[in-house]
DNA sequence: CAGCGCTACCACACCCC
DNA sequence: GGTGTGGTAGCG
């Protein structure tokens, strides 16, 4: 017996290596009619167990994630501007490869040619990481260098203090991008086996640590002088008008009132700030191209499938790419066959996370209606683990006859909807599918503009119906009527039927209430993007 | 044939003083 | 003038 396994095991794996060898004769044909004169890139050899080595390139985005996650779960989208025909600006376009192939390809591009980029996916767990810029000529008397460990001992602090996590400088990849016009680094937090859920939830720990921030800096400011001109916009203004009365008011000249829980929040905060001298708080503040007060930290690299852009990159037709800056104190751990500079593109992809069984993913939900069920305000630290019966994820769920099914109801003629995201209750036999890309609700009898639907699979009952998350539709739980699950798709058309009576005694309640936590799970990640708004 | 996901800003409608 | 909405230029 074990002597059939091993011999199927070693017949497919020699059938892979055929495939493979088909993939790499028709990229380098494919590479050799694209490089037309220019010098032929060395093949990446694979070995039995290698990665996948498909390379692709696509014009649309939504394609090029589609492919990667039809192929090999190891394949990953990146971006790049090539050169178009009398235009400024590169053409952007995606590219598909596993991490190996890509550096593979990559590291032998001339220095021009790489301007690349990474795409953090939405919903996929990433690194902590920064973007720090200002305009020098602005900027004179700024030491981007001294702010930048001063910046990076303020986000420590916070981690410490939020997560328990503690690292240091030496836990930060340092990359930077500067010229004479501009300061420019890149932060990139290596925590073992940590992770944050995904880049939203990265933005809202980050919006929360600069607000803070923005805060106490906009106070130290009125005790130092007043007589310092009032008209100065202050820093703080960009804070959202949502979440007026969960946070503290726009107007910095007020104390906000305070409850119990927001004086604990701003004793964390006193005890963060102690550890600063105002100097220090202060010059982190920088003046942007408008010549307009604000922090150094960039607060827009958090949106989703944000374009991030790679080591040793640059930006099309600039000649700033991205390099380990003086200063880092960043040692990947030793390996005895990658080369540095490979270990330094691997830590420096924010999505490049290592899987494993202890991977402890960090969560910071946004501040909104619902904040009040976090026991310490709005913000939740904890370790990845679920009710038992319970069960999410991002690509296949336990049914993917009932995923292809509810797949291939999302098609109209002009555009395709996917799944973004799916939870299982086994109690209760449903399964909430969260849809992207197709708004169509039986409630309004359009789409929605800008709210997206979820389509809820009863499969104790074969049936499947549409809810969203609209506000109006929300608040009468409107439901639609329900339209039949076909019975190829459901689980009872493959194992014998007719033990349905078991679950007779299910409460329906509560699998109504377990669909509602997650559709209010559900809200939350969609307010926290409404919420900068 | 060919980027994406925002936000700040504007114009406009409607309402209320 | 205050407030909500819908469209869009332009930024990262």
């Amino acid at each position: 017996m074990d002597k059939l396994i091993q011999w199927i095991t070693l017949s497919s794996l020699l059938n892979n290596w055929a495939l493979k060898i088909y993939h790499i004769s028709k990229i380098l044909d494919e590479n050799a009619k694209k490089l037309k004169s220019d010098k032929i890139p060395k093949e990446f050899r694979p070995r039995i167990d290698g990665p996948s080595v498909g390379w692709k390139t696509f014009f649309r985005q939504q394609e090029a994630f589609s492919y990667a996650r039809r192929k090999s779960s190891d394949l990953h989208v990146f971006s790049y501007e090539s050169e178009s025909l009398g235009s400024e600006t590169g053409q952007r376009m995606f590219l598909v490869a596993s991490y190996p192939v890509f550096w593979h390809y990559y590291r032998q591009l001339d220095e021009q040619k790489k301007t690349h980029y990474e795409l953090i996916p939405e919903g996929s767990v990433c690194k902590l990481y920064f973007d720090l810029e200002f305009p020098i000529e602005n900027n004179s008397n700024c030491d981007g260098r001294a702010m930048t460990d001063i910046f990076t001992k303020y986000v420590t602090s916070w981690m410490d203090e939020i997560f328990k996590v503690k690292c240091s400088k030496e836990h930060v990849l340092n990359l930077d991008a500067s010229t004479e016009k501009k300061f420019s680094r890149h932060l990139i937090f290596q925590l073992k086996r940590t992770a944050f859920q995904d880049n939203i939830h990265a933005g809202n720990f980050v919006q929360f640590i600069l607000q803070k921030l923005k805060e106490e800096i906009n106070k130290l400011k009125q005790n130092l002088s007043d007589v310092l001109d009032f008209d100065e916009p202050s820093i703080i203004s960009q804070s959202d008008k949502s979440s007026d009365e969960q946070t503290v008011p726009c107007d910095n000249q007020l104390d906000p009132p305070r409850h119990s829980q927001e004086q604990d929040k701003n004793d964390d905060k006193a005890e963060i700030m102690d550890g600063f001298t105002e100097e220090e708080l202060l010059s982190m503040v920088v003046r942007n191209k408008h010549n307009e007060e604000t922090l150094f930290c960039d607060q827009g690299v958090y949106t989703k499938n944000r374009n991030f852009r790679l080591f040793q990159s640059r930006k099309f037709g600039k000649n700033n790419p991205l390099v380990i800056s003086e200063d880092n104190l960043y040692i990947p751990p030793k390996d005895d066959v990658m080369s540095y500079e490979h270990l330094i593109f691997n830590d420096s992809l924010i999505a490049n996370i290592e899987y494993s069984p202890a991977l402890r993913i960090l969560q910071f939900d946004s501040e909104c209606q619902f904040s009040n069920k976090f026991s310490n305000g709005n913000v939740r630290a904890k370790t990845s683990g679920k009710a038992e019966d319970v069960v999410e994820g991002f690509t296949k769920s336990p049914y993917p006859e009932i995923d292809d099914f509810i797949s291939s109801t999302l098609k109209t003629v002009s555009k395709a909807g996917r799944i973004r995201h799916w939870t299982y209750f086994s109690q209760g036999e449903l399964i909430v599918y969260d849809i992207v890309g197709y708004r169509y609700c039986h409630n309004i009898e359009r789409e929605h503009k800008s709210n997206n639907i979820m389509l809820l699979a009863d499969l104790k009952r074969g049936v499947y119906y549409q809810k969203c998350h609209d506000p109006d539709c929300k608040s009468i739980s409107y439901k639609s009527p329900d339209k039949d699950i076909p019975k190829e798709a459901l689980p009872s058309f493959y194992f014998d039927d007719s033990f349905d009576e078991f679950d007779e005694g299910v409460d329906d309640m509560d699998i109504l209430n377990a669909a509602l936590e997650v559709e209010k799970t559900i809200d939350d990640k969609i307010n926290e993007n409404k919420d900068q708004t």
